[in-house]
DNA sequence: GTTGGCAGTCGGTAGAATCGAGTGCTAACA
DNA sequence: TGTTAGCACTCGATTCTACCGACTGCCAAC
């Protein structure tokens, strides 16, 4: 499944010419490295080309022209545009982690306890130490899961709680506020038809709500109407953002520091951007592919996570175009397959 | 109760000259204006003290040699120490807040909806937006609240959930993965046992579990155990976090964005940080004050927040030892007001 | 005690000179 | 035709110098 990195479908990969080829991928592989640009020599001498720089240069004038490359300055060597870091991604023969941080994994996972968040929390943290990025972890939303249970609780007699239990094991709450007192027996009561209302339902069923104007009923319908409320926030992803330090080891402009942050601050930012590259088809994203201009001097590493097969959140890396994308995407991979095998198929989560 | 800024205990204010005060008022002013050295002639010029550059330089040999002021380099003009800063707090008068701004924290309040730990998450906002400074909202844990409701729910025959609500609104979750199979049944008692048993405890409370081996009993001591487990954590306190990129703003240096962001990054660390200037009875910790030395550029100002005369929570704000104190404190002091009324004596919260 | 005057310090800036990495071009070569 | 060596040229980066200007500290006079 992942021979060589997942690609695109819209730049169509037009195969370079071999040698251009090899030629790019040096650039790539030394700017990447150096995060200098990249001159002609210094790719014949990295490669086994047995060429001359001057026939270096000759196809580099073409790669250029084709938008592969480019100078910062006359007399400058080149560096990769994003179209290049594109070519270099979609022909990269995806490797594995190093055993080192292999190890550091399967230790992770063997040893992480507690809830569903806290797993994807420090998951993290994890990533982002495997790979020095900044990491993102997104949880599904519990919009298809079905209700176990709910029920309220009276936090005094205007103030009651209302707590549902999901099957995805999530837990949400809700406040409810009466306009009149609410008795204990009411509330248990309520708590009562609203389990035989909802559960086995999703968040997407419509339910038949009473129509009554005692005391309960009215409680039973503002339960019902808060609870399905919930759709228009990110419908109950979660997010966690790791090492967002990392951001100002990675860039050098204090202004670049600051835009990416304030990106990765607003959630559902991060959300939909994760989710367009997907939709996309994509796993990485490079500069200006994802779509924001902020982050046009970013690399975004995708990798799902499915439960039975069904996308149930993802792992990011967001690093600069020149990342190490062999690694980054090696570390997403094999992190995003042992979350899925975690919470999919097998009963095994601890 | 806010006549002037919180002061300090330990570095006894002793009282300086009236002239001498007002020279070091007049330089940190400028200099948190400026972010530049500034002169003897610049603080003869903005002062009243009809004295010249030459007398204010005198003072300022004595205010160095005293500490409060220091020179980058010879032939610079003074900047204030973190002692010049902290005479500066100390002898603030507060200020108000700008209407504008006032205006936008009732319009904020009156507005908020939700749960509270989304009322702080948008505190948190709120704070970043009236000051340009990050922000952190510092919820209190609920190990002093007393347990509401306790259900035990089936997620699958080896799988349970253990869904608490505390008084003070809270819910939390904790996964049980049983060593047997459980029935609807088992689970249904084992919930009520465990109501009988935690109802009106709180985390502290010791109880006396069941002995038996039977399914419920193992059930009902697993919970027990699992939620009482709770303590080692932060004991459920929550951090938000609002405006790291605010960092990036408001220190030049990438390497000082750094290590400001990683410090961010810990919320335990930030927690104990908030509460460390609490304990020490301050309001605002400047530079080493704070303990940590790669906040040693940083001033954090803090703001308790009560229920019921209980500390329940901080609001803050991190920004450079050159920070807008008066804006900034009061800022904090209103929000964390609004705070306490919201959540505290009297029950309107929304 | 205050002040004007003055020499002295030192960072910051501007300009010139230099360096060197790397290019594009061209002519010769296989 | 493709490759290569050679070469002139470009242009950023670095270094150096000179200089300016913002300060200070000190001192003598008020």
């Amino acid at each position: 499944m992942a021979r060589r990195a997942n690609t695109t479908t819209k730049p169509s990969p037009q195969d370079l010419d071999a040698r251009r080829a090899t030629i790019l991928e040096a650039v790539v592989v030394e700017h990447i490295k150096t995060a200098q640009p990249v001159g002609s020599s210094s790719v014949a001498a990295t490669v086994d080309l047995a060429v001359s720089p001057a026939t270096v240069r000759a196809e580099m004038v073409t790669l250029e022209r084709e938008g592969y490359l480019v100078q910062p300055h006359t007399s400058a060597g080149r560096v990769p545009t994003d179209k290049g870091y594109r070519y270099f991604v979609d022909h990269l023969k995806s490797g594995a982690l190093g055993s080192a941080q292999q190890h550091q994994v399967k230790e992770f996972f063997a040893n992480v306890r507690g809830e569903v968040e806290d797993v994807l929390e420090q998951t993290s943290t994890l990533l982002t130490q495997l790979t020095s990025y900044t990491s993102v972890v997104v949880g599904a939303g519990h919009s298809h899961s079905s209700i176990l249970s709910v029920q309220l609780v009276n936090l005094d007699a205007r103030h009651q709680l209302l707590v549902s239990v999901f099957s995805d094991g999530s837990v949400v709450k809700h406040s409810i506020i009466a306009s009149f007192d609410v008795t204990h027996e009411e509330v248990a009561e309520a708590s009562k038809q609203l389990n035989a209302l909802l559960i086995n339902t999703t968040l997407e069923t419509r339910v038949q709500v009473p129509s009554r104007s005692d005391h309960v009923a009215t409680l039973v319908r503002e339960a019902v109407s808060v609870l399905h409320a919930e759709k228009p926030t990110t419908d109950g992803e979660q997010v966690f953002i790791g090492g967002s330090s990392r951001v100002a080891e990675v860039f050098q402009g204090v202004e670049t520091v600051r835009k990416v942050l304030s990106i990765l601050e607003q959630e559902l930012l991060v959300v939909s951007l994760v989710q367009d590259i997907l939709d996309q088809g994509l796993s990485v994203a490079i500069g200006s592919e994802n779509g924001y201009e902020p982050l046009s001097a970013c690399a975004v590493i995708v990798a799902q996570v499915t439960i039975d097969g069904e996308p149930a959140g993802a792992v990011g890396l967001l690093g600069p175009t020149r990342m190490k994308y062999r690694e980054a995407l090696a570390a997403a991979q094999v992190v995003s397959e042992h979350l899925t095998r975690r919470f999919g198929g097998d009963e095994s989560h601890a």
